[in-house]
DNA sequence: CAGCTTTGTGGGAACGTTACCGCAGACACA
DNA sequence: TGTGTCTGCGGTAACGTTCCCACAAAGCTG
């Protein structure tokens, strides 16, 4: 009765309930050595008479860390971040660690505010998707850090995750060549993008393990918008070509987009142009036809970000860069040229 | 020098630096009373010659405000929660605090074990989207709470924010019946859902100020996915009827599934039926085609929550709930009957 | 110039926890 | 029985901050 009614319980009101003191609750909290199996029960049910949940503040505070890890992406909003958070979380929490998510909106200054935060909180660590292109803000970061996505490996003296871009590409080009599409169009992001660089290069990689010449791929440039996507469409669709047309974009919203200028066209898709994107986001579920893609595997990049933070705070001083493998996901944008004739061919298949 | 190379500077290596005492240089950073100018100076530059960082574990400790916010929601994956996230993000930085998020999975266990761990971390509130039915796990959470969603609506006694459904049934009805569409098919969730009841009620509402009969309105329910409004539709499709046929969902998700199974019944939105979504969830975007529905202010829900929840965490008692606007996100499922002859007449229009 | 207030500063306690050290008692062994 | 080790526990310092109080110097009033 002597504690105040709406003071949260502490350690020492457990210690007195329980007739010892606060070192003796403390051990017996933390379940450590030299305890009476005795008086730890009778500690233990002292802590929960008193409704006692340890102050993690303190425990910050006195041990150094603070159970805590940063997460700072471009924004949740969008569908593979929020599925690389959804990963982060469920990792951290397995740990006892909480998440604290910050949206950078691909500024370089919010960056930088949100690493001061996270700084200022005493976070014993985060995973970024680093949007700053200089060093400066991020070196200076001065607590265990580890990147994530593509941008990740202008620093080559942090870890990183990712996903497995080159096994991707392979994915998807096999796939394509399995269905009958020997050379498909690519539909890729600016020039400036460091994910474009890595994308068009393990495209020639595939091609020349499978003799093909990757010259002879049309190419087209774009954000990497629905936008973007549809306006690098509309430029293929204008070029001349003969027979069925089939694409890889790099981004799913450009996918997406790609689809829409084929309707826009009169075309149809997957009778007259066959689409495959990049990403694996649920709108390309819904879309029609359903967007066959390449999906990043965000959700077990977000683990491996959270395991991989782990190793980095536990001082394992080892750099390393990890590639997730991603996986085909077939709905219904890539048409099957392979065992049947070609559908704008007289409907006279093998069947 | 006397300072180790590996530590973190305290306030102490700042007094020291700048030649006060630390009362002195906390006085100075805090921006507070009687100090002169030179000395609050001295001080600044102090700081930042030794790159000083106020730790908000300690000031959490001696304030009893860390300074953070929990956020539970079901699931960061979602898209109207993400949104919401970020809303909350971004309203909760505005006023120096982070966000500590989690997803529960509606999980009722799991929505207790991370209100555990808010409570561990000493969040100076938390904002909720409840999946417990009882009261007992949430109201004895003993901190500054704030609900989110329709669920809420099961606790009397704690303030919450939400989407009005009420509004937004009448904005989706009312463009119906401009478009001409009188009487509307509804898609419901499962009769166990809250959220049902509001939607139901709010359409009879509207039909009872319209003068018109809700018995004369088909309705089917479903799980609150794609399947559930698949074969809902599928069921819907299955009645006899006259003309266009006109589908408000409760939900984006059942809208698009109605809409496949528009196409599995070789039928053709907008032509033959009308689909009419509620949520706002990017997919309807990318649908063909695109899914006009009533969109929930996610992110304004989110903005709004943290504002609530800052009152509730300065004693102001006074309970609330609020409801936030929907607004018309008009696409292309939608056929408008009403200044053109009923398309599947014969083609002769007013214009 | 005595007594008062005001202003700027320093000293110390407190927030809740854990690590370290010391101490008392039990026990083993010569 | 004296010496040494081991076990269980209590006391205290420390983590970094802010708040309260005390104190000195300066300014003001009569």
């Amino acid at each position: 009765m002597g504690q105040s009614r709406n003071r949260r319980p502490t350690i020492i009101d457990v210690a007195e309930r329980a007739g010892v003191s606060k070192s003796t609750a403390a051990r017996a909290l933390a379940g450590s050595s030299n305890i009476t199996e005795e008086t730890r029960e009778r500690v233990v049910k002292a802590a929960e008479a008193v409704g006692y949940e340890r102050n993690h503040l303190a425990v910050g505070m006195r041990s150094g860390r603070s159970g805590m890890l940063g997460l700072v992406i471009p924004d949740i909003t969008n569908p593979f971040w929020a599925d690389v958070a959804r990963g982060a979380q469920d990792r951290a929490a397995r740990a006892g660690a909480s998440l604290l998510v910050f949206s950078s909106d691909w500024d370089p200054e919010a960056e930088a505010a949100h690493l001061r935060t996270l700084r200022r909180a005493r976070v014993d660590g985060a995973i970024v998707n680093p949007v700053s292109d200089s060093f400066d803000d991020l070196d200076r970061f001065g607590l265990p850090c580890l990147f994530i996505g593509s941008s990740a490996e202008r620093f080559p003296d942090i870890s990183s995750v990712g996903s497995d871009i080159a096994q991707a590409v392979r994915l998807g080009l096999d796939h394509l060549v399995a269905k009958g599409h020997r050379a498909p169009a690519l539909i890729l992001g600016p020039k400036s993008r460091l994910a474009r660089a890595r994308f068009l290069r393990a495209v020639h990689e595939h091609c020349v393990e499978r003799d093909i010449d990757p010259a002879i791929m049309p190419i087209e440039d774009g954000e990497y918008t629905v936008e973007g996507g549809r306006e690098a469409m509309k430029r293929l669709l204008d070029q001349p070509r003969v027979g069925h047309l089939a694409v890889f974009a790099a981004n799913d919203m450009m996918a997406l987009g790609a689809m829409m200028a084929v309707r826009d066209a009169g075309l149809d898709c997957p009778r007259d142009v066959s689409v495959l994107g990049f990403d694996g986001i649920p709108s390309g579920e819904f879309a029609w036809p359903g967007l066959t893609t390449v999906a990043k595997p965000g959700r077990a990049i977000g683990e491996r970000a959270v395991e991989g933070l782990f190793d980095e705070i536990e001082h394992k001083p080892e750099h390393r860069r990890i590639y997730m493998p991603c996986r085909l996901l077939e709905r219904g944008s890539l048409a099957d040229l392979s065992s049947m004739a070609p559908k704008r061919a007289a409907g006279a298949g093998r069947n």
